[in-house]
DNA sequence: TTTTTTGTTGATTGACGAGTCAATAAACTT
DNA sequence: AAGTTTATTGACTCGTCAATCAACAAAAAA
């Protein structure tokens, strides 16, 4: 009994399974079948929809990248000073959302794929950007010409520290990643810390 | 016509193997024929003499951190200064080497890996645990009690800016991504910089 | 020399999986 | 009412691949 506008109903819940497979799986081995099944459809539909596996990962990453973006935002809503705005930036960075055994799954292989698949890349370096402009804004009130290498800097070990977090054995804590960017920053603006 | 002794000849050549085919797949996603066909032999051969594709990605891992580690070790031999350890550990961190497809390949696929093979995660460990010991040995004179904090940061930082250089367009740039980590430091240790 | 150990492979098995297709059905259009 | 578009699936094709095995070859041991 088909109901019509379902697209987008189907779309949204194959990329969410997508996620939560990955998540599962802990890497890109998983089969159009295993997604449509926990999506509760056929994996024709999902190849009818998608067209392909690589697609649907895509869309699987372009999401949980906006889902970071989001969450970037919102913390963003209320910070006032460019101290609020960092401070808020390395909270939505290392909130426990992103700890997620999903979005841990997402980000890793993402990576992975980032070598081969230019769509992939194309994405990671949109976070990128936008993660550094973000800072950017923050960080030149605060350090002026300096802002630039200080936001490359910062932008690498946020990456590094989740990285470390997410790897490590034991629950990851954010809080130890976030002190530790604040410590990176203070030793560099030791006129006005955080 | 076979030789006796081959048995470590043919594991180090699949080792070698597997390593290049993980570089040109960019994945884990090789198949045991590939790697075997590479190494010159069966892939019946590689079945016999490593068991099984997992136990060839853990040997696989294992001689990419050792090849990193007698980096490392070669670099420490001609520092005389703490300071001049740090550089040299920075400097066989993002060196040639360890910017070469194959390496990148493996060590992106290794975080994917460690998220579910626990040998993997303790290969990983034991990397991240020898690194810091490396820092510590030079930091501890520069920065005495810090020098803790300063090595978690530092060893964050590298695998953040290794990260970024290896994913980013173009060409990576060690020498970049040393002048950032010792930028790091110098802001830490405004006393006595490198 | 017979036996055992070591090295080696082609062929095979058994399973799985991506993508296609024909068919079915409900909903809109004309 | 007839035709078109959208939704949906079971069954199928074609390929791949990990792992096994029987068998063969040569060196070493007995």
């Amino acid at each position: 009994m088909p109901k019509l506008g379902m697209e987008p109903i189907r779309k949204a819940a194959l990329v969410k399974a997508t996620i939560v497979e990955i998540g599962r799986a802990g890497s890109l081995d998983v089969t159009v079948s295993q997604i449509a099944k926990r999506a509760g459809m056929s994996s024709a539909l999902a190849h009818h929809y998608f067209g392909g596996k690589e697609a649907l990962f895509i869309a699987a990453m372009r999401h949980v990248l906006s889902l970071y973006g989001a969450e970037v935002r919102g913390a963003l809503l209320g910070a006032a000073t460019p101290a609020a705005r960092i401070t808020a930036i390395l909270q939505a960075s290392f909130s426990a959302t992103n700890f997620r055994r999903e979005v841990v799954g997402a980000w890793l292989n993402f990576y992975v794929l980032a070598q081969t698949a230019p769509e992939a890349k194309r994405l990671l370096a949109i976070y990128q950007r936008r993660l550094r402009s973000n800072l950017l804004v923050g960080l030149r009130p605060l350090a002026g010409e300096r802002a630039r290498d200080l936001a490359d800097g910062l932008g690498a070990l946020i990456d590094g520290l989740y990285l470390r977090e997410v790897l490590k054995d034991g629950a990851p804590d954010g809080a130890a990643a976030v002190a530790c960017a604040r410590a990176y920053l203070n030793a560099h603006l030791k006129e006005c810390p955080l």
